[in-house]
RNA sequence: GCCGCGGUAGCUCAGUUGGUAGAGCAGCGGACUGAAAAUCCGCGUGUCGCCAGUUCAAUUCUGGCCUGCGGCA
């Protein structure tokens, strides 16, 4: 049961400070400014810091700042289990409950859109999880008959979900079959309007297109230079692959190339670049539709102005100085 | 210097038996409720290296030139 635990279940009145952007836009450092001045404590909302071991390529913050401010939802999976959103929201409920019951401030960190919606919204994520055998049977219909074919089922059962899923996408067509097959029920019948769970303040960092991209390429050669090669030899050597979610993460399923031997250092640095590019661009698709944002121009960093703007408007809409 | 193969979209290349050209990647826009750093969708005019010739018509044929790579000297 996702969100279901009375320790998790939101309560309106409950705070939350949630700073949204794209990848090297700075809201980590932000974060961290607004949390130290505030009493507040983080709670990532980042589907690959979750996982224990993957910490120079997510940019997972470093043990000296989790030391000195409290923070919630990272290295909470090992890398060989799939992590989903639906743990994700009941975990992060469970932490906005907490430390709005201490008194202190959540701030929500994070560039995962998806995760930051299931928390801060009231997505319904009753339904039962993957079911492993039959996936991988849709999964090889997909790939023999295609995923049309798939799509054609799906109209019959949930002509609602068939009608926002494309024909292709055969990730999202699978799972609407697996839940019609494991509930009796249709995914759409799950979707509705989606009310705000919490008394949230949303900040939006941004950044040119120029400056996002210079800031991602120095950001990777910096993770390099801080040991990424040896980190992923690590996951490697402990048996971990890129068939694994984890193993999917930005950096890491590059940087198996290289360790290999199929490309050079070059190459899978240049590829790294190319797909944090191409993330950063998907994560602003996402974040523009999000309501009722504040957007601020970034970077953002610890102990800039950004930050006392931010604890400005917290202070305005709370009545109380951060 | 000679021989061979190239020079086409930002990049890698395909193609036009002569009627002015198309893929992948990049880029831009979008979707996305249990893998979401995933998955999926839409968007392609560029002196077809330069100059001249043949032709109704040349990026495509011919000649010259420039240039890259390989080989022989």
């Amino acid at each position: 049961m996702a969100g279901g635990t009375a320790a998790g279940t939101p309560s309106r009145s409950d705070r939350v400070l949630a700073i949204i952007g794209p990848t090297a836009s700075g809201k980590s450092a932000v974060a961290l400014g607004v949390a130290g001045r505030a009493g507040g404590e983080i709670v990532s909302a980042d589907s690959m810091q979750v996982y224990r071991g993957l910490d120079i390529g997510t940019a997972k913050p470093s043990p000296e700042e989790r030391h000195r401010i409290p923070h919630h939802l990272i290295d909470v999976a090992d890398p060989a289990e799939s992590f989903s959103v639906a743990t994700y929201q009941s975990l992060a409920r469970q932490a906005l409950r907490a430390i709005n019951c201490r008194g202190r401030l959540p701030v929500v960190v994070g560039g995962t859109g998806l995760y930051v919606r299931a928390l801060l919204y009231d997505y319904d994520f009753s339904p039962p999880g993957r079911d492993p055998a039959l996936r991988s049977e849709l999964e090889e219909q997909a790939g023999s008959a295609g995923p049309p074919a798939l799509h054609c089922r799906l109209r019959q059962v949930d002509p609602q979900a068939a009608a926002r899923i494309h024909p292709n996408d055969a990730r999202l067509i699978i799972r609407a079959i697996e839940v019609w097959e494991t509930t009796g029920k249709p995914l759409s019948s799950t979707w509705g309007f989606l009310e705000p769970l919490y008394d949230a303040l949303i900040i939006g960092l941004r950044l040119s297109r120029d400056e996002m991209y210079r800031r991602i390429d120095e950001r990777v050669d910096a993770m390099v230079a801080m040991g990424l090669v040896d980190e992923v030899r690590r996951l490697v050597a402990l048996g971990y692959t890129t068939a694994l979610v984890s193993g999917q993460a930005l950096g890491y399923k590059e940087m198996v190339g290289y360790l290999d031997g199929s490309t050079s250092l070059e190459v899978a640095v240049a590829a790294i670049k190319r797909s944090t590019r191409n993330y950063a661009k998907r994560q602003m698709t996402w974040f523009r539709r999000e309501q009722g944002v504040v957007w601020l121009d970034g970077p953002g960093s610890e102990g800039g102005p950004l930050v006392d703007y931010i604890l400005g408007l917290a202070a305005a809409k709370w009545g109380q100085s951060y």
